[in-house]
DNA sequence: ACCTGAACACCGTTCAAGT
DNA sequence: ACCTGAACACCGTTCAAGT
């Protein structure tokens, strides 16, 4: 097995020469290490035994670099049985969609601004909801829009799904009262009637619930579409 | 109509000494001219004629101040005529949203990283939606889950709808094809079959008519579970 | 071809000191 | 009470120079 055609000498690994592939996985690593914020072209060139001027050699720019992350993010992504139900065929993709940006810190900031998809991975994901909004009997435009409408419903959920628990965590940290579900029945009654009504609902929202809620009123609303067409 | 009670010495209005809606009021105007990335603390107190340092006696940090922002532009805000049967208060609702977030450059990246809402035209707006849907017949839990769907979809609209320009007016000027259209067309026809079917309504949407294409297929969704309920 | 040194033009935030 | 000077600890990016 020994198939090492690069000359081995005594130190051969110490400079593995940087690499496209390379500095993407390390760009994830030091994502699921610091988050996002802390995820600067610096910090990834200490990370890697570099000096940050060195990766604009394999990268164009930070977004550049974002862009390549985010395709990584999704080459996890495991598409759907086609031949199941488009209803099921859709849970199923905002499932997969949903824990694959769960799986890795800060991943919907990541998708949110690495702007449109362009990468084969994130190609891929998309022609595969398109696809079955296609099969499912949308005409061209309702697919295209319907397309947008679950991917956007994704990210947007899981980006305050995963930066309520920052919030939170801030607020508990700082703030006295731990509870933000005292301070909004603490509101003004009067002012805020519903917003102290639904308090219990806003403040603790069961995610898992609430993620199934909106696939369902968008599949609802979908099909209602997909009828009257 | 001379009421100026603080002594009205010379260069009495060289010093008008700062004040927190000045500060936001300035903000607001900055983030209309140079966009939110320009939108810096330090751009901020250069406008105000003043040293970036001075702003932190009025306003915590760079997080409070967009928390001030976001509310100042939700100010202008009208709520629909509570009379209106439901589905048309929430397009109402949602038209009017748009529109507030549309009227100021890069309002909904604001709206986006402001965090939870907190100041008093924020909590109205919220207040009114949930209002709403609770008026519409829906119990706690789903007002609460549904309320958080429109509200989310309206902001990732204009999120998208705004950077699209952005990012349309690079490739324009960086790209030597200013279609991507053609870019889309291109693409490997036994991969992307959908995608290349589609190109027509991804590249060139209709903004107007998609957003009412979402509202709708909420409004639909939503008729549904309430119906079922 | 690939990497570094050194700089440029910035950030948000703090804090002792001034008035 | 309110503002400034000056610093701290950072950013992304460029580019001549090294190997």
């Amino acid at each position: 097995m020994k198939i090492r055609p690069s000359r081995p000498g005594r130190k051969a690994r110490v400079k593995p020469r940087l690499d496209r592939s390379q500095i993407v996985q390390a760009a994830l690593d030091l994502l699921d290490d610091v988050g996002f914020d802390a995820l600067t072209m610096r910090n990834l060139a200490k990370k890697l035994g570099v000096k940050a001027a060195s990766l604009y050699w394999h990268v164009h720019n930070k977004q550049d670099l974002l862009s390549l992350l985010a395709d990584e993010i999704c080459a996890s992504m495991r598409e759907p049985d086609r031949t199941l139900p488009w209803r099921r065929q859709l849970e199923e993709l905002g499932n997969e969609y949903r824990h694959v940006l769960l799986a890795h810190r800060d991943a919907a900031r990541v998708l949110a601004e690495s702007g449109a998809p362009s990468g084969p991975h994130r190609l891929r994901l998309t022609e595969i909801l398109f696809r079955t909004l296609l099969d499912a009997g949308f005409n061209h435009k309702d697919a295209a829009y319907a397309g947008f409408l679950v991917s956007d419903y994704v990210t947007m959920f899981v980006l305050d799904e995963t930066q309520d628990v920052n919030t939170d965590a801030a607020d508990a940290s700082k703030d006295q009262s731990s509870d933000l579900q005292t301070w909004f029945k603490a509101l003004p009654a009067h002012e805020y009637p519903s917003l102290i009504a639904l308090a219990d609902y806003l403040t603790a929202p069961n995610a898992d619930e609430r993620f199934r809620f909106g696939i369902e009123i968008l599949e609802n609303g979908l099909e209602t579409r997909l009828e009257r067409q």
